[in-house]
RNA sequence: GCCGGGUUGGUGGAAGGGUAGACACGGAGGCCUCAAAAGUCUCUGUCCGAGAGGGCGUGCGGGUUCGAAUCCCGCACCCGGCACCA
């Protein structure tokens, strides 16, 4: 493995080598553990005792945790936990108490796939993956907490997660508070008539079914009938978030359908305001931000009631964001799903109803029969497929136009979507863009009432396609009451909106995007919900006492999975199938004594365990609360600089920037509402690092072959003597490039690993590994080792005489460079410094280097390969591990060099160097400049315009 | 289509508007060695030149500035997100 021979190690038995690395780092790994160098203190409970470290200022650094799966890791797994890893350590090391650990994600598909595979119980195959992973990251030696570490399918763990889950069924969302309350507070109000009961009846006179029915409508955890997206092929429902924009499933690609199943659902929507806004305190990148702003998609418009001609009972209500074009809307449309179609359809065409408009059939109703069940049989994929030919019928029917009063004809077509503001839009065809291409399709009337900016004229009929334009002055747009002529868009939509809601005839709003969150899967590996429902199917909470509910231990816990193309299935959980589980007799203490009931068998996503791992982490034994209010408050609670609290570092990759990233959001703001924790967002700074890629080899069938065996030959690249395809893509198994930790590990030890992959470059781009270069590090650490330890004898060489000025000056420059490097996450140029310093000191010191300059250059590497600096440490006569042990600060005198080099420019381009002192005047500089030789030829006696001086650095003479 | 982010040597990457290419890999050469490995030293953007030196250079085209990889405008390509959301 190593690279040195039998006869090179008799010569120097004592250099850094792979094996002795191996040792010296199994060796610190076991200190570590024994010592529990990385216990973080909390300020009571059980992991209290070290109270001079829970005064410190803290810092609360995480991972987003890992499902366990069964391939192992390979080198791109770890960069983040390297990273946050080498952050903490450098915390722990500028006095703060730090809490950094681990636990595993371990319910949920992959784990679930990976049993099936392997025909093993998910439970022994995920802790056997667990155990294997484990290894691998202490291999690294990663300083975590290890007493606060966990799995989210431990009972003891997901007996809270199923405890948060009641919170949240117990629980609706007063928008007069604007915040959660429990359910008990609403049941009061329309016991007590201060609130309206839905449907009208007296509270009191409701039956047990109806009430639950009504406080369904409310609950943030309910059931439901309304359309899910079902995948047959993993034979489970999924959330709009795991649906790709193709249509197909985010795991396993396999196509998804709309089916109407009764399913768990959360009521995420309540939070869609709180959820957008409050990513304006949130230290997170942008493009995060953006991702989630967008999927919550709120859009201020306006709600807009149009009569339907000859009905004085009916009225269809649109939203709209551009009520400042209500003059231009010439049509409307309905969903084909909208409730209010069928009663609106009059019986025959009316008179001189356009040919194009009614599909060819006799009458409304048959047209609108036929569209409605074409629109149903489409699946999104192809309804997405053809948007853009516009397709829809007239339903007869004719609304009014509220500020014109004109007639306008009702159509509906799929292009308007059931799940969106009402349903319903009022068509302004000339300044929307599938407006027009309908009104084309369709040949309806245009109506500009924006003046277009683009000399395009006001005649729609001559335009090629909509005139869109927030910036732009409103015309043709004056009745008797009303007139936005010569407005501005924003002006007009304000006078719009006064308008409407004058005549109570609309009102602005607010629209999100957002739908609610479908909660419940057809899975065995998952928490069981733990909800029983009575002989009536009314739903019933398990009360806390009984909890967890415990997965069952079945004989086929494999998914009942379909063809994946036959939408005409329907999911089977599996637990179902386990009838002495099901069938339960229970005393749920609701005064009702024991009857029968049968368990809820759908499970949680799993997303569910990742909703509030954060919180775990602080009291992780605590077996009262999900979290003691005193740790909460420490480690998340909000103060300066973090408004909302939250965990202080977040690293993780951004495709969770929608999915995990919103949901535990949402828990978080929930367990606010309730008043359980104090901080109402989870994570104040989210940090995400860039993917490890790795080169994809290709043989002419488009296989990939073992990235080990290609070889390159004048830029070309071959496999068995046949050329092959490079091209860059991710790391893995089945595309045969995959690099393990454990054989870098082996080649070279850990430390040199992590200096690798920290020193790649900016931790939050990706870029490709090249195993090829991982020696550089090794050579790093090998010249640092040979600066304190003699390869021969082993002799420590340090000397205690005092380092001179130019490298005290480089170690504090070092110094003082590495540590703002650290604390903003630049390990790539940190680790540049250090070697940097190094280099300067093999260099320079032939007689042993200064132990005032080796000790503090130990700590500065130590965050980044903590073994090797221990190891150091330890032999430079310190007893104590240097974990805790101050960082270095520089001496800002020595930062700077005693001379600088001023570069003197002449029409921009360098003429002469200069060695100046720092401290030199613009002035001395000036004269100075303009006297070096190599400028006075380079004036030539032309005449000096201009001099620009930046002491020390710059002279910049403009001829 | 809309919204983000990016494009710097053979490679990964450095550069608060002020010496472009730090640090590292790879490559070339020297030293050490019987030899090799390891180590170590020098060189390594590109073109012209024996050399001193000079020209050109941060995806392309403009602009602002004494000075632009960096700021502004336009374009090309790549990556990511959303996608009939009214």
């Amino acid at each position: 493995m190593s690279d040195t021979t039998p006869a090179a190690e008799t010569a120097a038995p004592h250099r850094y080598t792979a094996e002795l690395a191996a040792r010296i780092e199994r060796r610190w790994q076991d200190h570590w553990d024994e010592h529990g160098t990385f216990a973080a203190a909390n300020p009571d409970g059980d992991l209290d005792g070290q109270p001079d470290l829970a005064a410190r200022p803290k810092k609360f650094i995480m991972d987003m945790f890992p499902y366990p799966s069964g391939v192992g890791l390979h080198v791109g797994h770890p960069l983040g936990y390297i990273a946050t890893d080498v952050f903490a350590r450098h915390q722990r090391m500028t006095g703060h108490n730090v809490l950094h650990t681990l636990g595993f994600d371990a319910f949920g598909l992959p784990a679930e796939q990976y049993a099936v595979q392997t025909g093993t119980h998910p439970r022994v195959s995920t802790e056997a993956n667990m155990a294997n992973m484990k290894a691998q990251l202490r291999r690294l030696g990663l300083g975590h907490d290890r007493r606060r570490s966990f799995a989210t399918i431990d009972p003891e763990y997901y007996r809270w997660t199923q405890w948060i889950f009641l919170q949240i069924y117990h629980s609706w969302y007063d928008p007069d508070a604007d915040r959660a309350r429990p359910i008990d507070t609403l049941v009061a109000g329309f016991e007590d008539g201060s609130r309206p009961v839905p449907g009208g009846r007296p509270w009191a006179e409701l039956t047990g079914p109806e009430r639950a029915e009504i406080l369904s409508g409310y609950r943030l955890a309910y059931v439901a009938q309304s359309p899910v997206n079902w995948c047959p092929g993993l034979g489970t429902v999924l959330s709009n978030e795991e649906v790709t924009s193709e249509g197909r499933s985010e795991r396993g690609n396999f196509p998804v359908f709309k089916a109407n199943l009764r399913q768990w659902m959360m009521r995420i929507t309540a939070y869609a305001d709180r959820l957008a806004g409050d990513l304006d305190v949130l230290d997170w990148p942008e493009a995060i931000k953006l991702q989630q702003r967008n999927w919550i998609g709120r859009s201020e418009g306006a709600r807009v009631d149009f009569s339907v001609q000859g009905r004085d009972d009916a009225a269809i209500t649109i939203f709209t964001t551009r009520q400042d074009t209500l003059f231009g809307a010439t049509y409307m449309v309905l969903a084909p799903e909208h409730e209010l179609v069928e009663s609106i359809v009059p019986a025959a065409w009316p008179a001189g109803t356009h040919d194009a408009w009614t599909g060819g059939h006799a009458t409304p109703a048959e047209a609108v029969a036929a569209y409605r069940k074409q629109a149903a049989a489409k699946s999104d994929v192809e309804r997405q497929a053809e948007a853009k030919d516009k397709t829809g019928v007239f339903t007869g029917a004719y609304a009014v136009n509220p500020v014109s009063g004109e007639p306008v004809p009702v159509f509906i077509a799929d292009y308007v979507l059931m799940g969106y503001g009402t349903g319903a839009i009022m068509a302004v065809p000339a300044h929307d863009s599938r407006d027009f291409a309908f009104a084309r399709a369709f040949e309806l009337p245009m109506r500009c009432v924006v003046e277009p900016g683009d000399g395009r004229g006001t005649d729609p009929h001559t335009w090629d396609d909509a005139f869109v334009s927030y910036d732009a002055t409103i015309v043709n747009s004056a009745s008797d009451t009303i007139s936005l002529d010569g407005l501005g868009v924003v002006d007009a939509k304000a006078a719009v909106t006064t308008w409407l809601a004058e005549r109570g005839i609309g009102e602005g709003t607010v629209n999100y995007r957002l739908r609610d969150w479908l909660f419940s899967r057809q899975r065995y590996w998952g928490e069981p919900f733990p909800i029983v429902y009575d002989e009536e199917g009314t739903a019933h909470a398990v009360p806390d006492s009984m909890l967890p509910v415990e997965l069952p231990e079945v004989d086929d816990y494999s998914p009942r999975t379909f063809d994946p193309d036959d939408a005409d299935t329907s999911p089977e959980p599996p637990l179902a199938r386990n009838e002495d589980w099901v069938n339960v007799q229970l005393d749920l203490g609701d005064g009702n004594g024991t009857r029968s009931y049968r368990r809820e068998t759908n499970t949680m996503p799993n997303w569910a365990g990742s909703c509030w791992y954060e919180l775990r982490y602080l009291d992780p034994r605590n077996s009262d609360k999900l979290v003691s209010a005193e740790a909460e408050a420490y480690w998340m609670g909000p103060r300066e600089g973090e408004p909302a609290g939250g965990v202080d570092l977040y690293v993780g990759g951004a495709e969770h920037a929608v999915l995990h990233l919103l949901y535990a959001r949402f828990w978080h703001k929930v367990l606010y509402d309730l008043g359980h924790i104090s901080s109402f967002e989870p994570f104040h700074k989210l940090y995400n690092q860039g993917m490890i890629q790795a080169f994809v080899y290709r043989d002419a069938r488009g296989i990939a072959v073992p990235a080990t065996e290609v070889e390159e030959r004048d830029g070309a690249y071959y496999h068995d003597g046949e050329p092959v395809s490079r091209l860059l893509g991710k790391m893995g198994k089945s595309l045969k490039n995959a690099v393990t930790p454990d054989e870098i590990c082996a080649e070279y030890g850990a430390d040199t690993l992590r200096l690798y992959e920290m020193a790649m470059g900016p931790l939050d781009v990706s870029r490709p590994w090249d195993t090829r270069a991982v020696v550089g590090q090794y050579r790093l650490l090998q010249r640092l080792w040979r600066n304190v330890v003699d390869e021969s004898t082993g002799a420590v060489t340090v000397v205690d005489t005092e380092p001179d000025e130019a490298t005290l000056r480089a170690l504090h420059k070092a110094i003082d460079g590495v540590s703002a490097d650290m604390a903003h996450l630049r390990f790539n140029t940190a680790i540049a410094k250090i070697t940097e310093l190094n280099n300067t000191l093999t260099r320079t010191s032939s007689g042993g280097v200064p132990r005032a300059v080796v000790e503090p250059l130990v700590l500065l590497i130590a965050p980044l390969a903590p073994h090797f600096a221990e190891e150091l440490w330890d032999r430079l006569g310190h007893t104590r591990s240097l974990a805790h042990e101050p960082f270095p600060v520089a001496d800002p005198a020595l930062v700077q060099d005693e001379a600088v080099t001023c570069v003197v420019q002449v029409k921009g381009k360098v003429k002469a160097r200069l060695e100046v002192p720092p401290a030199i005047t613009d002035a001395d500089l000036e004269v100075l400049a303009l006297a070096a030789p190599a400028v006075v030829d380079a004036v030539g006696g032309a005449t000096v315009r201009k001099v620009i001086v930046r002491a020390p650095k710059l002279v910049n003479i403009v001829v």
